[in-house]
DNA sequence: ATGCCTTAAGATTTAAGA
């Protein structure tokens, strides 16, 4: 099962993007953040496309701003929208929804940006983040949380820690708020997976960011410990940068192994067969 | 320049993003 995650900055605006992105890499389940959409426009713009490649659609939007969606071709069910109880700035704004995929709880989260540490909104960001972490904890034990965090969890997550000291998305209290929510048991796949590579899902668009690949990585795959151990490839797709009309971020995409059956037991290859497939693959972070 | 691009809304500009 491919999982990818992508924070479009407008799904109107990405549309000449996101759909040959979809049949290039053709993931089972697709997280969209920023979709700038009402529900009603997304299906009007996107329904009969998505539909023709098998995907139903879980969105949650709202006119200008912010904006989720879910989309699957491996099942979508139980959907919930918005974090239960959880903040608002007044009012709650459309930066989750859930779906359980293949037997997966799949969350796709815009978590709010915070603007200027100590503001109001800052505060509004920690505030969702906990109430985020509430549902996670009460959830399935096969989870999977998707998205743009707005948190680069460690310095080695931003082009330059020097660049970004009293700025938002590098403050302890984000990184604690992230790793309150990373205790519940979720993993960070693909930092796990490329320990010490120089990775970023997000360049601004402005003064040749990406060309000089000055970016931060804050757009995140967390899976929990079930899920985590059946990852086979975690990586950015960093072509989906380049060209007309990019988003600002990149997506990330995860491919999962199938789900451990009960009646086979453990996976063994025979020493004498070597499976091309088993084991981690080690694939390229950004296949040009 | 201290928001250098891009988006949305809707108006000849503003707010927001990270």
């Amino acid at each position: 099962m491919r999982v990818a995650t992508w924070n479009v900055n407008s799904v109107k605006q990405r549309v000449p993007r996101l759909l040959p992105w979809l049949d290039q890499r053709k993931p089972d389940v697709v997280c969209l953040q920023e979709t700038k959409l009402s529900d009603a426009a997304f299906t009007e713009l996107l329904g009969g496309e998505l539909a023709a490649r098998g995907y139903e659609i879980a969105a949650h939007g709202q006119p200008q701003w912010n904006g989720v969606a879910v989309l699957s071709r491996v099942g979508l069910d139980d959907v919930v929208t918005g974090l239960p109880g959880g903040p608002g700035f007044p009012h709650q704004e459309a930066r989750v929804v859930a779906a359980t995929c293949g037997g997966v709880r799949v969350h796709s989260v815009y978590v709010p940006n915070g603007r200027t540490p100590g503001s109001d909104h800052y505060h509004y960001k920690l505030a969702w983040l906990a109430a985020l972490r509430e549902v996670v904890k009460t959830g399935p034990r096969e989870a999977m949380v998707c998205g743009d965090v707005n948190i680069a969890p460690a310095d080695a997550d931003v082009f330059d820690p020097a660049a970004y000291v009293g700025s938002t998305h590098v403050t302890a209290p984000e990184r604690a708020a992230l790793a309150d929510l990373q205790a519940l048991g979720l993993h960070d796949v693909v930092r796990d997976r490329w320990p010490d590579n120089r990775i970023f899902t997000y360049w601004d668009y402005r003064a040749g960011m990406f060309h000089k690949d000055l970016g931060m990585r804050i757009d995140l795959v967390l899976a929990s410990t079930p899920v985590a151990e059946r990852v086979r490839a975690a990586w950015v797709d960093r072509q989906a940068r380049k060209g007309t009309g990019p988003s600002d971020h990149a997506p990330v995409i995860v491919d999962l192994d199938e789900a451990p059956d009960g009646d086979i037991g453990p996976v063994v290859p025979p020493p004498s067969a070597p499976s091309k497939r088993r084991g981690t693959v080690k694939l390229p972070q950004s296949p040009d």
